[in-house]
Parts: C-alpha cells; sequence; structure tokens
DNA sequence: GAGCAATATTTCAAATGTCAAAGGTTTACG
DNA sequence: CGTAAACCTTTGACATTTGAAATATTGCTC
C-alpha cells in the first residue's frame, strides 16, 4: 500500500469526550476542517490523474480564466488567497508550461500581468468541467435542500469571522 | 503595509456568475474552502503569535495529549491527516524543542513511538486553552442552533464523499 | 532457516506555504 | 527638482505537503 493510500481517518478523536453543549464550535471547527480537507485530497488526487495539475495552479488559472485581460500579480494574490511571494514561483512553473504568460504594461514598470494562453485556457476548459462534476458527485448523496442551507449558514459562519479576526484581513 | 497583510480576499469570484440552481455543490464547495482557510490562517497566526508553534504541530501534540502514552508515528499519520512521510520530520523538529520523545520499544523495533515531554505537555494544555477560546470568539455571532445543525449537516457531505472517492480512505 | 509478503518508518524531489526583507518604480510633497 | 512615502514584485530562509521510492524489521511459509 503507497503512503497515498494510508492517508485520512479523522481528526475529530480530540474532541472524542466532549460534553453535551460544550464546545460546540470546536466540535464544528474540527468537523469543517476534516471535510475540506478529504475533499481537497480527492480533488487534488484527480487533477493529478487526470491532467497532471495541482490544486493552487487549478485556483490560479480559474482566475485568469475569469479575466481574459489577465491579472497583476498581486491581485491574483487576493483572489486566489494565495501569498504574493508564493504567486511569483506559481506563475513562472505555469509559463515554463507554456499555460500562461507574463508581461509588463508600458504605463508602469512595476507591474506585472499575468493571462492564459490559447493552450492554457483549453486546458482550464476541461478541468473545470471535470471539476464540476467530481463535486456534483462527492456530494451526490446530499439533498439540494441541506445543500443550499449549508451554503447560506457557512456564509454566516465566515462573516463571523471575518468580523472577529486580530490581524487584517477583509472582504 | 506587510505581506501578511495583504491576504485572504475570496476564492468565490469563480462562480460569480452562476445561474439559479446550477453549480449549487461548486458553490458550497468554495465556500467551505475559503471559509476554512480564512479560519485556519487565523488560528495560525495567533498560535505563531502568542505559542510560537505551527498548526500541524498543534494537531500532532493534541493526539499525543490524549494518548499520555505514546502513539506510533503511523498511528499519529493516520489521526492527524499528515501523512506518513511528514510525521517523521514534524516529530523531529518536536523533539529538537523538548516537547516530544522517540523511543523504539523492546518488541518491535520498526516501531518509533513518540510521547509529549513534561513541558510538551504543558505547553499545549496552554494552547489547548486558548485555541477554544479563539473558535468560540470567532464562531460568536452565529446561533448555537446553527452550529449544532452545521456540524450535523456537514456530517452528511463528510459521508457522501467518503463513499465517492476514487482512490483508497475510508473513516 | 531461507525467502517473501507485510509492516513501519525514513528519505527524496518537487511544489507549496508563511513571513520578513529587499528591489525597483511611481507618486506626491516641500 | 529632490527626496520620502507608497506601491508592486521578487527573493530568501524555513516549514510543510504530496507522492513515490528506499530501508529496515518482522512474521509466515515451505
Amino acid at each position: 500500500m503507497t503512503e497515498s493510500e494510508s492517508g485520512i481517518v479523522d481528526l475529530e478523536i480530540i474532541v472524542q469526550g466532549t460534553q453535551e453543549g460544550k464546545k460546540q464550535e470546536l466540535r464544528l471547527w474540527l468537523r469543517m476542517l476534516s471535510t475540506t480537507k478529504l475533499i481537497s485530497q480527492e480533488i487534488r488526487r484527480r487533477l493529478r490523474n487526470e491532467f497532471g495539475a495541482t490544486l493552487p495552479q487549478f485556483d490560479l488559472m480559474a482566475q485568469l480564466y475569469r479575466e481574459r485581460d489577465g491579472l497583476r500579480l498581486g491581485e491574483l494574490s487576493k483572489r486566489t488567497m494565495v501569498t504574493n511571494g508564493n504567486v511569483t514561483g506559481l506563475v513562472e512553473r505555469l509559463e515554463t508550461d507554456g499555460l500562461v504568460l507574463r508581461e509588463t504594461p508600458d504605463g508602469d514598470r512595476r507591474v506585472t500581468v499575468a493571462k492564459l494562453t490559447k493552450k492554457g485556457e483549453e486546458l482550464f476548459a476541461a478541468m473545470a468541467a471535470a471539476h464540476e462534476g467530481w463535486l456534483r458527485d462527492m456530494m451526490g448523496d446530499v439533498d439540494p435542500s441541506i445543500i443550499a442551507e449549508l451554503w447560506r449558514d457557512i456564509g454566516g459562519v465566515k462573516s463571523s469571522v471575518n468580523n472577529h479576526l486580530s490581524g487584517a484581513a477583509f472582504d
């Protein structure tokens, strides 16, 4: 058995012994975290196997796909939740693969704009379609009304978190 | 403005133009992902600032705290959703910091067991208390009944995902 | 007891991630 | 004009992550 198959079990054991009604927020958080990780790992595996791409690359290309004129690296960083320093290398590798172009506009030479190449657009279109299908498949057992409800309520959680951050980071 | 303050905005822009009733699973997934990332980053920031620890280290110590007799590295890997190859270096660094001990039992020399030191126990106890408080704080605006409901429904999502994995990975 | 499958951990290469600091460019102010 | 402040990207050090391959040890079988 390869290591990749040994992976996931369950982080929630941490609060196994939780008393009724207490630490609900902690319980919810651990369940969100493990579920998100589970889905991420599955998507990562499929992206890799079927397209030879990584999840951060997919995220980044998704943004560029919506902005055909390209985006500045800083803008890309914000939209993908990838740190600035990280975007550099990410775009670099995508450029090496011929999926992305980098250019500096005449107006402001501080700026670097990245945009998808033809090849990049084609690859992303295929990945996006597959990606959506994977999710529909994975969540296939969940009632659509529950999906909608979860979407709303998690939005509430997100707002609450945003209102209680220590550092800076807004929406 | 330092880079760490520039960070997060919102990944959900990807589906800005989504038609009503379509791609609900994708929408939900993106919201889960961005919310989880938001909370993770906040916890990471606080762990770092207040305790000089990282999130994976916290996860790992949480498991060892519940098993005072220690755990084998493979067992640790499964419980923390950290891959096997990863546990090695993680434990190594914790040992360097005097928070964890490693020893090989007489019975089976393939095995390495890790356990918390006295110092490790004390540090973790402090971190755990703070951690729980942070979560209660961050989710402070969310009604407790919603929290409970989310916990149940996300459990449903998790089950569904587990039933539709391509590789191996169970619960 | 030699050989082989199973188990447990380590190692490796490549990519990603955080954070901090340094590099150029542009803008604005005195 | 000249220079400081602001802006955008890159770089660097280091930790983490994945996936796969390599090691080491044990247990089983013939």
